[in-house]
Order: structure tokens, then sequence, then C-alpha cells
DNA sequence: CTGAAAGCGCTAACAA
DNA sequence: TTGTTAGCGCTTTCAG
């Protein structure tokens, strides 16, 4: 059933049905004709051909390198709840990290099919950049920064800093860091940035042989911390870039009797929940993902409304979260 | 630009487009014209348009109660894996355990904005089943039976009696229980259900005083842990509904000295991933979460594809993970 | 306040 | 193979 056949059926004009279900310009009356028929009915508008006239999708693209992790879904969730209050509703993409999944999803974004974009990504190549300033609606990235683009995002640096500091003040004096993939600049580059700054603030030298960079995943994280400790000598502290790579290296550990924090302290970053459940709970950065997917979705809803050609960088400050696995007196 | 103004730039007929980004029914010295413009114009076809005629709009809507959760993670992860391999994409809506979003969701549906529903909700009441049986476009539910509707569901009574029995044929004499929202059917009732058979089964009674309803979550957990063990007498073991539940209880147990698995068996379900880092590896059961996904989804494509009038519901087992919260000799 | 009518951009039937 | 053209269902002037 279309608005025609429904007119005819409620006894009212199509616009008087049209004006009912958008600005209700109209005679209590009809209005009222239009509500019964509308029970008899079930008669629903089309949204594609209201979209075809108004150019308006309500929709916002959501472009994600996987769904299952928690930063992620707590990134998601800031998202979906503000946007969800402004009425609009979320295109998920999961790119399962496959670039190339990354690119035709912003192609598809251009065909119209969204009032906006966000983009959560890790590793940002020409293509992404050329893509996204063909977009013929505003963008927003979230965990990243990248030149030109608006985006909100973390103190990786600081949030590193802060945690090697921690475990450097506690007397660390050979500490070791499994990171990741560099050519991500927010987990990647920066935290290492962070780690190596602390470092040399302290005047503790960097050694190589303590450095090694992991997937973002426990089993990676395990897999690196036997590397490191493979040799004679051991360091005295384990700065890893995510809580999840903290968690493999601390199994590890387990398994070799190697003590947490006595012979070695462990500190992560991320704050994910299952850090106070760890058999050592670990000490880690909070990051506020959450919020910033909120801020992302606000910044983009601004953007959208009335977008300036000011782009902005809104960065987000750390909390950092003692436990255990840095006790050392 | 529109496909009219695109056909005079590239000087083919509107058809010939048409043509080119469908069937393909093409001469190639068209195709080379129409590529050159496309080169020069970045034109790209409006999907809403496109939507409108055929009425086929390449989207699912997802409803979830919320996103961040492992569980309902893995199942998303697997419906998009699914879906998006047949180029479908996910319209998701985050209902925050809001029932009246998830009404309303549904309502939304209804205006032709998807090919299809796949939903996951935790209670369904005599509304649920009236939105859902005016559905336009075909649904599946994931995670619960409901009668009349196409379900992928788990096996939650037999996974909560695998548990139950696994620590009583290790000798649990007093068996607790922290059950979840009994008018959820899986995990609320059905788990409770699987419990009590067990224990009829190994003739040992259910003792109300050991019996209690948590939320979905952690704090939780702690909580009700602490109203079991106020009382003189208590329990040797203890069945959570899900695994955040016994983690909770868990960190309570610690934080008294209660031993675990000595003093206090605890079971749990889902196979959460923090299971195996608690300070005491958690006992679970597996449930293939990412599988319902994957079979919701591919229930839903056959469903749109071919739509029949026969109801079905798929059941996935479950395996049981023995880990060291359990291991008493 | 109301209704008639002109499109929005596209697809597909039809005729060539 | 191709091009012309009639809608798809809605919103929004514009004239009453």
């Amino acid at each position: 059933m279309n608005i025609s056949e429904f007119a005819k059926e409620a006894g009212v004009s199509v616009s008087a049905v049209s004006r009912y279900f958008n600005d209700g310009y109209l005679s209590a009356d009809k209005r009222e004709k239009i509500e019964a028929a509308l029970e008899r009915t079930g008669y629903m508008p089309s949204y594609s051909a209201r979209t075809m006239r108004t150019k308006v999708t309500k929709l916002v693209g959501v472009i994600l390198p996987k769904l299952s992790s928690e930063s992620i879904s707590r990134i998601t969730e800031g998202i979906s709840e503000v946007l969800g209050e402004e009425g609009f509703e979320l295109l998920l993409i999961n790119t399962a990290n496959d670039c190339s999944r990354e690119i035709s999803s912003l192609e598809l974004f251009r065909q119209n099919r969204v009032d906006g974009v966000i983009l959560l990504a890790s590793v940002f190549t020409e293509l992404h950049r050329s893509l996204l300033s063909k977009m013929r609606v505003p963008a927003v990235i979230v965990g990243q920064k990248l030149k030109g683009f608006n985006c909100v995002c973390h103190n990786d640096f600081g949030a590193a800093y802060a945690m090697t500091k921690l475990m450097l003040e506690k007397g660390a004096v050979r500490p070791g860091f499994i990171g990741a993939n560099p050519d991500d600049n927010a987990a990647g580059r920066d935290r290492r940035l962070g780690f190596e700054k602390a470092l040399s603030d302290f005047g503790v030298p960097v050694q190589e042989k303590f450095m090694e960079i992991a997937k973002f995943n426990m089993d990676s994280g395990y897999e690196k911390a036997r590397h490191i400790f493979a040799g004679r000598e051991r360091p005295d502290a384990l700065f890893c870039a995510t809580d999840n790579i903290a968690a493999g290296a601390m199994l590890w550990c387990r398994e070799q009797g190697i003590r947490i924090p006595d012979d070695v302290m462990i500190g992560g970053i991320g704050d994910s929940r299952m850090g106070k459940l760890l058999y050592v709970p670990l000490s880690s950065v909070h990051l506020h993902y959450k919020t910033a997917g909120m801020e992302g979705a606000r910044m983009l809803l601004s953007e959208m409304r009335d977008g300036s050609e000011v782009r902005r960088i809104l960065q987000l400050e750390y909390d950092v979260i003692e436990r255990e696995s840095t006790m050392r007196i």
C-alpha cells in the first residue's frame, strides 16, 4: 500500500497524509481519520521514497576493524548512545582488519547511503586520505589522529609515558617493551615513543633485546614474552601496549614461575575489564573509550548540522590505574 | 549529478549507464565511455533511488540489547561475516536493554528499511510477538526460542545441567546457584531448570538459601556471592548462570579468603575469554556464539531468498570446559 | 488549512 | 544491443 491508496482509504488527500507524518499542519478531523485508517491498514510510509525526496537517510556509517574487542565495542556503544538520541541509526561495517574492505566501505558510503561517517581504523594509507577527502558527507575519525580530518583520539604517548614512568619510579632498571604494529600511529608508534621518552628522561637505556612487537591479542603477548625472557639477562619490568598483550605475558610468567611484581613488573594500557581479574591484578592506563565514541558522534552531529570547514582534533586524556602488577615495595 | 546528467556527460543513454551498474548488457565502446566519464566526474548512483525502484535495501536490521558484551559481539561478528559475504550491510540498533526501544526498532523496520531482521533479545512480551508477526520481511531470533518464529539458540538447559553435574560428581553436596532474570527463558529459566534437574538426578536437595538471582554483570555476581555466603552454613559449590557472574563471585571469595576449589567450586557458562585468566581459571561451558550468529544469518538469507512458511529452530550444542575452579581431588 | 501536481534519480518494459 | 519512457512512493511548492 502506498500513500495515495492509503489516502483514499482514509478519505483524505495525499498531502494530508504526508503532513500527518511530517510537520503535522493538519485539522483534528483529518488527523482522526488518518489515525483510524492507520489502525485498520497498518500502513507505513516507505523510507526509501522519503529519503529519495529529502536526501536525508538518518543513517551514520560506522566502519570498524572488528567487533569483538572491548575497546571498540565501548567506543561503538558511545557512538550509538549519542546518535540514537538524535534519531540516527548506525550502518555498521565490520572490515575484519581488511584494509580493502575499509576502502570499499568508504566507496559504498559515497552512494549517498549515509548522512555521515565515523571511521575507526588502525592504519591509514594515501588511499584512505584521498577517499576521505572525496567524501560527500562529514566524516570523523575516532582513535587516531589524521591530519586534515576531524578526529577524536587518546593521548597514547602520554599514557605510555605515564605507565612507564610508574615502573621506573618503582625502581625498574631493565624495562622491556611489547608493542603493537608501528604503522598504527596510536597504539603502535605513539605508545612506543612514550615508553622511550620515559626511559630517556630517567636515563635508562633502551635495550633492543627487550623489545618486541606483538599482534593485538593475548596469544601474541604470551609468545613475545617468551622471546623476551629467553636470554640470559631478563627485564625487571614489562610495558605492554595493550592489556591483552599484558595478559598474555602474565600467563607466560605464571607458567614459568616468574613472580609479578617481584621478578618483573607488568603494565598495560586500556584498563580492560579483565585487568582486575587477572591472577595478579594488572596496572593499566584508563582510556576513555566510550567518551571518545560519544564525542566523535557529537562532532559528527555538529558537522552534519552546520558543516564548518575548520577541522578539529579532540584529544582525551587518561588515568593511571595502579594495581598489584607494579606494586613493588 | 544524476544519471541523466551523467549520461549526457558520458555521451551515452541513461539505460546504458543503468546497465553499466547492473546487468552489464553493454558494448565495450559504451563501457569505456562510461568509465572515462566516471573517472572525470566521480559520479555514483543514488542508493535510495535504486532502492525505491527495486524494493531491495541490501540491509539487515540487527537489534541488540547491548554492544559491549562478549557474547553479543561474538554473535554479531558471526552475523556480519556471513551477511557481508552476500553483500548485505547491517543496520544496527542498540536498545540498551530498553524494551521500548526494542519495540520501536521493530516498528522502524516495518518502514521497508531493511530486507530482513535479526533480533537478539532476552525477554519476549506479547507485544514482541505481535510486532514480529506483522513484520513484512523475514526475521530470525538468535539466542532464544520463541514459538512460531525462526530461531537459532543454545542448549541452555543442557549446558547448565552439564556444569552442575560436573560439580556434583566432584562431590558437591551443598550446591549454590546464582542465576539470571527468570523472564529470560534462555539464560534465566533454562539454566535454572538445568541446575535443578541435575540436583534432582543426583538426589541432592535444592536449598533456597543458596539461590540468588543476579544481573548480567560482575558486580552483581560479587554482591550475590556475599549474600549466599552470609549464613552460618555455606555452599561447597556455586553454579553461576554466566561467566561474568562467576567472576564476580570469585572476586568476593578471593577477598574473603575462601579457597577455590577447596572450599567452594565455581562453574560458569559462556566460556568467556577472561575465564582462563582469572586467578583461579574458571570451569565453564562453551556456547558457540559466533556460530549462532553465522547460522542465524544463513537462516535469514535463505528466508529472504525463498521465504518458506515453515518455521525452524536450530539448537546448537555446547562443550564443557573444565579448569581449576572445579578441580577438586 | 487544503489538494493538485511536479518532480526526486533510478530501473525495466517496450519498441526499435 | 540500444534508447525512450513510464512509473516507484513520497514531499513540497503553489494556488485555492
